[in-house]
RNA sequence: GGGCAUUUGGCGCAGGGGUUAGCGCAUUCGCUUCACAUGCGAAAGGCCAGAGGUUCGAAUCCUCUAAUGCCCACCA
């Protein structure tokens, strides 16, 4: 054996050897009595690369299955790929850009025949890091959110929303994203702070010398107001309710109306109502039976407004507007104001909201549903203080549209008569003839669902739904979910409904949201900002377990860890004292094969220590791995391993060898010992571990993937 | 605007109502035939963010303040 621990040398191979032995695949493990535990990973996007909040989430992942397993548990971690649809769509787009071509160039199925060879090409990758760093995932049962058997399950449960009258479609103001020309939830915007202005602008009223001012971001959408809002409790504006206003420019006459909405403090306490394009105008307009007035286009131009205007961008049309108002003398002030934009989150544009034909899912019913099992403690959050932002999202939640204008994705299954306009009718295969008016050859809906509501049925999809399948039998529902915060709202509660609804059950027992991992400034870990690290690099110089160690390290109930590379290093300097402690155990016991079924006796007082202090460990591991605090066990096993069994018990062990009549007994401790702490140490390091302890010259012996935990 | 967190030696973090507040890395000094210099032994380094309160006693509980970070929100 050589001197220092080469991780390199060892970790491909281990990894094949486990893989071979198929361990992983719960349906070569026994049936023990503490039945089966299962967890579905959070499936990354086909479109990157392993990150470091990925590296974090498969190690924590992991180290819990690998235990659980060694306890005697069935267990299922299940790995897939997402497939991401503007993401990706987005990412293959920019690939076309640079080879002077767009989408819209090859056409639909071109492009997503593009698209998919992207992901043969790509899409695996990320898998392969995973495998890597060492996880235990069953390869055999891995999922791809576009999988045929996979889009079966997101139709039916298309077709179950729809049939129970919880999906429906309108023509309804949504966020817009000019550049990927698609829809977008209210999760998926990003708002960032920008500089802006604020314009006051004087609106007069009709038949009479008053004037009414309001205060916008955003004068050029005043070609598109229908109305001036005010709250009903303002004295200032009481008696003008009802009035009516003549709107400059367009000479256009909209009434003022009240509505509790407005805030009497911000700029005048009047607003310009545009609802075709302010979430907030939206719904005022509902309220009081406003006209929808589109100005704004999907490319983001002006439209549907006076010649001069027509075409504009929403920003050049801006400038003019403004100008035009100053000439009338009715623009009275600017001032200058910082506010929050939305952002599409996947190009970083100015979102539009612009009214269109969407698909809407329902929530009040699901959202309900998703409350009561989180109050009911059918589903606990392990971290209760993630609970008050759940509940407050769901209490406050607006319909989700899930229907994106984007090619890459699962396309409804809607078709739509050619005969009668807008007539639907949802079919999952191509309908030979239409089922409205029977002759036309309907068309199929050009929309593809939100990515999102795929990635909704991935703990149930992932096992065979709408099947039932024996998977589904004995692995659903999956013990836990491990995620980070930041999909809570956007994966986690989509999850929790979707499967209540579908499968009236529950998807998990367990929400682990574990810790965001932060550059060491306290940002973001970003490739915008620079501050990404990849973790490949740390298991290239450091190996897996030491990046492993220095990922659970750092795991505490705390919500963020500050990015340190000493802690790879300190597990790599680890390693190496573990490599050597047991390179010094092997040379001292030759060739006899030892029995660890029959504990050691302790006989000197060192060995009573040890071994006293060994079951301690032993006994803390278990509570801290039982409460998800990774880094509280890794450091008690560092502490009991490093400290008290090679800085104390082996020097002690020298001199006891030395001594004829406790030889042999020593000997019988060190190795109980040393195998002992491999167990424990396996599920956060389970290359070494395993590499040793097949090398120690033990009677029985299993791979340490199934070699049972000490109590 | 609301919510959730964080603030402990140079750096990254644990801990937690009561004799000397811990760990990793870094630092200083001394050790190399006999597992490991990615090592061993020793040492230095902190008025536990600030103010007030509860208590016999607080770094630990409570209140407020300040910085920092994250999330949520339809203030135009």
């Amino acid at each position: 054996m050589d001197k220092q621990y080469q991780a390199k040398d060892i970790e491909e191979k281990v990894y094949q050897s486990w893989k071979e032995g198929g361990l992983f695949n719960p349906d070569n493990l026994s049936e023990g009595k503490k039945g089966s535990f299962s967890i579905a990973t959070p499936p990354p996007n086909v479109t990157g690369a392993l990150h470091m909040g990925h590296a974090l989430n498969f190690t924590i992942q992991d180290t819990l299955i690998r235990w659980k397993r060694m306890q005697g548990f069935k267990t299922l971690l299940l790995p897939g790929t997402d497939h991401a649809g503007i993401a990706t769509q987005n990412v293959v787009e920019k690939k076309l850009k640079k080879e002077g071509q767009t989408r819209f160039d090859l056409g639909r199925d071109k492009f997503i025949e593009k698209v998919w060879e992207w992901k043969k090409e790509y899409g695996g990758m990320i898998l392969k890091q995973i495998e890597s760093l060492g996880v235990s995932c069953d390869w055999s049962r891995t999922r791809f959110t576009m999988d045929d058997n996979y889009t079966e399950a997101v139709h039916q449960s298309f077709l179950h929303y729809y049939n129970k009258g919880l999906v429906y479609r309108g023509k309804r103001a949504v966020n817009w994203c000019p550049r990927c020309q698609t829809s977008l939830s209210d999760l998926e915007l990003e708002y960032k702070e920008e500089k802006g202005k604020l314009w006051f602008i004087k609106y007069k009223l009709k038949n009479k010398n008053e004037y009414i001012k309001v205060a916008t971001t955003r004068p050029e959408t005043m070609l598109g107001d229908t109305a001036v809002a005010v709250n009903p409790k303002d004295k200032r504006y009481k008696k003008l309710v009802g009035e009516t206003i003549i709107l400059p420019i367009v000479n256009r006459e909209i009434p003022i109306v009240a509505d509790e909405f407005v805030d009497l403090e911000f700029g005048t306490g009047a607003v310009k109502v545009t609802p075709a394009h302010d979430m907030g105008d939206y719904q005022i307009s509902q309220r009081h039976k406003l006209e929808v007035m589109q100005v704004i286009d999907e490319n983001g131009r002006m439209n549907n407004v006076p010649s001069t205007y027509q075409g504009l961008k929403a920003k050049e049309a801006r400038e003019k507007v403004v100008a035009e108002l100053d000439s009338l003398g009715v623009l009275e002030k600017v001032v200058d104001y910082t506010h929050q934009v939305p952002k599409c989150y996947r190009c970083n544009t100015t979102i539009e909201v612009i009214p269109s034909w969407q698909w809407f899912v329902k929530m009040d019913k699901l959202a309900k549903l998703s409350i009561a099992a989180v109050e009911k403690k059918k589903i606990v959050f392990t971290a209760k203080r993630w609970e008050k932002g759940y509940f407050a999202w769901l209490e406050n939640i607006q319909d989700w549209c899930i229907s994106r204008q984007i090619w890459w994705g699962h396309r409804l299954p809607v078709w739509f008569c050619q005969t009668k306009k807008e007539a639907h009718f949802v079919s999952l295969k191509a309908p030979k003839k239409c089922s409205i008016c029977g002759q036309c050859q309907p068309k199929q809906s050009e929309d593809v669902f939100d990515t999102w509501f795929s990635s909704a049925l991935w703990p149930f999809a992932t096992l065979g739904w709408p099947k039932k399948t024996k998977d589904l039998k004995q692995f659903y529902p999956t013990d836990m979910i491990i995620t980070a915060r930041d999909i809570i709202n956007l994966w986690v509660v989509r999850m929790i409904f979707s499967s209540l609804e579908l499968l009236k059950q529950v998807p998990f027992k367990k929400i682990v949201i574990h810790a965001t991992i932060m550059a060491k400034d306290g940002r973001r870990m970003s490739k915008s900002l620079g501050t990404g690290i990849n973790p490949m690099d740390l298991i290239e110089r450091y190996g897996a377990d030491a990046t492993r160690f220095g990922l659970s390290w750092q795991v505490t109930e705390l919500q963020d860890i500050r990015f340190g590379e000493e802690n790879m290093m300190a597990g790599k300097k680890f390693c190496n004292k573990i490599w050597n402690a047991s390179r010094f155990v092997m040379q001292q016991l030759g060739n006899e094969k030892f029995d660890l079924a029959t504990k050691p006796k302790p006989v000197t007082k060192e060995d009573k220590k040890i071994l006293s202090a060994l079951a301690k460990t032993i006994k803390k591991v278990n509570n801290n791995m039982a409460k998800f605090y990774f880094g509280a066990a890794i450091q008690e096993i560092y502490h009991f391993f490093w400290h008290q069994f090679c800085d104390l018990y082996i020097e002690e062990a020298k001199n006891q060898i030395r001594e004829a009549k406790s030889a042999e007994n020593t000997k019988k401790i060190l190795i109980y010992v040393l195998a002992t702490s491999l167990k424990i140490l396996h599920p956060c390091m389970p290359f070494i571990t395993e590499e040793i302890y097949q090398s120690l010259p033990l009677k029985k012996k299993k791979s340490l993937i199934i070699e049972k935990w000490p109590e």
